[in-house]
DNA sequence: GTACATTTCACCTATATATGTGATTGAATG
DNA sequence: CATTCAATCACATATATAGGTGAAATGTAC
């Protein structure tokens, strides 16, 4: 049995899910909210599997409402419903460990797989969000592949200054004399485009050199 | 119409999937082959809406394939396909703009859905999968909450710290005395436990305080 | 109203860093 | 075999940075 609490200001909406859900085999909802103000109370009392949760409602909304239940309790799964598809909440709430993110134009059927979805651990999102969410992904996490032809004794420097190493620490690690470390860094610098340590080293965060 | 082709290189998945795909209202199957050797031309020329890509092959692998196709092509939704849910091979075909990633379990019916959605923009995505990149979605943002109580003034001072400014600029910018820049800049090594100003930026990197 | 943190400035000194101008060796490239 | 590049070292000088000590003005919190 998937223990349902629905989180959402519009009555008709409320009345429609609640009617819905509860009227499906399988599934219970335990409590109906028209805001957040309670949502400690609530989940700690129903012990829901799955919460549905509107994102935009007067009083406590649903992001707050989000992270509120997240600071005490990360098994319960939320799902984030909305009339939008709009990026700044979507990652937010996605950040804030949310399991799932719907639009509420969503069809019944596909709704309520939705739940079964996210009460036995999947995260169910429609595809234009999940669309979205990837693009996200692949913004995120690109190699930066700039390539400053830095020889292997200079890449190696680098990842020294990078550690908040002196000329005098590098030299002793590097087994070389402090000139040899400093023409080395006199090299770095022009390969980056630089004329200082931390800008050297703040380069090489922001191209993930190191 | 949805035109797909398909590389897959078991014989009788890809027999069944051209059968299951082109027998179907709407989905047409362009070409269906055993690896990714020649799968510049064979986009080239057919070009798919959908391109159905088994991960482990012999010869040019999926993800090699992807990433050839997307060198030239960026339009083509490409939806990998795989027996396991491996993290390692999913995030590698996300961040290489992959469209989706699904199982092979996936019952007829939600692939055909799945295709579609695929071709009009959407990322389908099994919802365990889903829920992987949720998750990893959620460790790579974590504002990293390292409160090193800077006052503002000295968040600033690192701000400028960052971008390579030397004391006599950041005086400059903020309108304030070199003598000052430096008590502020003192404070922040207490505060960061550093003791120089790369150590600082590159503190500043790690802990995403910039 | 006192304790505390913030912001501002000053002066001194030692060390680190940046820049310039060489030079030698060895390996790789053509 | 000449050229180029990487890696090594040297010397000189100017500027930047770090560390120490102290102090005044302001505002906030208890």
């Amino acid at each position: 049995m998937v223990k349902v609490l629905i989180y959402e200001d519009n009555p008709q909406l409320r009345e429609g899910l609640t009617m819905l859900i509860d009227g499906t085999e399988g599934f219970q909802v335990m409590g109906a909210f028209k805001n957040c103000n309670n949502i400690t109370y609530e989940v700690g009392a129903y012990k829901p599997n799955v919460i549905l949760m509107d994102i935009d409602m007067p009083g406590i909304n649903g992001l707050e409402g989000l992270k509120i239940v997240r600071k005490q309790n990360t098994e319960v799964s939320i799902l984030m419903l909305t009339v939008f598809d709009d990026n700044k909440n979507i990652f937010e709430a996605l950040q804030n460990g949310a399991n799932g993110y719907i639009l509420k134009k969503t069809p019944p059927a596909k709704l309520l797989e939705y739940l079964l979805e996210a009460s036995t651990g999947g995260a169910p999102m429609t595809a234009t969000v999940a669309a979205q969410v990837l693009k996200m992904f692949s913004l995120i996490n690109i190699p930066a592949n700039n390539d400053y032809h830095l020889s292997g004794r200079e890449k190696q420097v680098l990842q020294f200054l990078v550690k908040g190493y002196s000329y005098k620490m590098i030299a002793a690690e590097m087994f070389i004399a402090m000139d040899t470390v400093r023409s080395h860094i006199k090299k770095i610098y022009e390969k980056l485009h630089v004329n200082s340590k931390s800008e050297a080293v703040a380069k090489a965060f922001r191209d993930r050199i190191v």
